[in-house]
DNA sequence: TCCTGATCTCAACGTCTGTTGAATCCGAGT
DNA sequence: ACTCGGATTCAACAGACGTTGAGATCAGGA
């Protein structure tokens, strides 16, 4: 009731406005829980209450606007050192933990999530999700351990990583989303020291 | 050129038609490769060569289709017990073989991608996806070996199971789609193997 | 031979989509 | 005080979508 006059109006608000990040967050939502088809300009604009074409002025396009939002919202180049760093006893424990943690912290807009459900059908946002788990975490990973095939075995973390956000978040598996944090990062953390370090030769 | 009378003709055309089949097939197609959403009636009728309306005659609506087309293209029931048969001893690398080798030979048109592709932002597929891999294929598996908390390990299964979906034929990294098959069974079998026998405890 | 019912196309509907253009409003710099 | 330009909304477009209803055509049984 504080809008002293009447419902919707034109032009500027006053204040500062921050509607720029309240589009952002609202297409962060709706991008990570439907995907890049599914979402729709209008929605996002409803979510940040806002009309569509505001959306439009700011992006440009819908997919300007997906580029966008799906940022990552930490940098690997700072959070990747620290995980290697320790050396390479337990370093698939703490690259699950790192992952569970991530997923449970940045809950619905997750652009991880975003990325995944977009790459389906949309060879696009498949080429930014593997360039973003390629280059800037596992090729990062593979060349701090000395092992052989180094792309091969990013490769094979990345999918296990993969089915992980696709089995708990999307098919929401219910004894994997039930499941004590600590008890999977012992399991998958195994599996991907193993990725990381074991012979792959066939036999 | 056998078509005698100009170019689109209604009504009834003669033969035994297999249009029905045709429109199955189409379906598998795009519904493999774009997902629920993305796929169109249209381009699935377009692509069997006959008016959308015919596709609504045949299935009512294109959520029936989906459920249509998705069926499973061999019995789980048959061949579970091929794979359980031998004994615990091998059989993460039966399973994983046996997967690979239906993804060579279905290509384009599997279910399992057409249901991964759209259980993403699609709750009914999600629910389908679950069932399928849950009760058809993992709970049989959980059944035949003896172990502690037997969904929690057929989940996890299912999580690698899906990453390597993803992997390979969405994201198409590039290192895991090259790679010999024999080396994947190998490196994902022992991870299945593990995930089915070895113990869950945290630390 | 005629009738019935399944197969098939055409044209259209209402809705939703991304996007555009013009019009308004207002904060900030001069 | 006065402009300038960014922020914001409204109204509309053109295209695609799933779906519908009516009609045409033909195969097969009576």
């Amino acid at each position: 009731m504080t809008d002293t006059r009447g419902s919707a109006r034109r032009g500027r608000r006053p204040g500062d406005s921050g509607t720029r990040e309240a589009i952002l967050d609202a297409a962060r939502g709706r991008f990570s829980s439907e995907g890049f088809r599914s979402a729709t300009v209008r929605a996002i604009a409803g979510d940040a209450g806002v009309d569509p074409s505001l959306v439009m002025h700011f992006f440009g396009t819908k997919q300007a606007l997906f580029v966008a939002a799906m940022e990552f919202p930490i940098n690997p180049a700072d959070v990747v050192p620290h995980i290697v760093g320790p050396g390479i006893d337990g370093l698939g424990e703490r690259l699950v933990r790192f992952l569970l943690g991530l997923v449970d912290e940045l809950g619905e807009a997750n652009p991880m999530l975003g990325l995944v459900r977009s790459a389906v059908g949309h060879p696009d946002a498949a080429r930014m999700m593997r360039e973003f788990l390629g280059e800037a975490i596992l090729d990062r990973v593979a060349a701090a351990i000395e092992a052989d095939r180094p792309r091969l075995r990013a490769d094979l973390c990345a999918s296990q990583i993969v089915g992980i956000l696709m089995a708990r978040q999307i098919l929401a598996l219910p004894e994997l989303a039930a499941a004590d944090r600590e008890t999977l990062v012992g399991v998958y953390g195994r599996t991907i020291q193993r990725y990381l370090t074991e012979p792959l030769d066939p036999r």
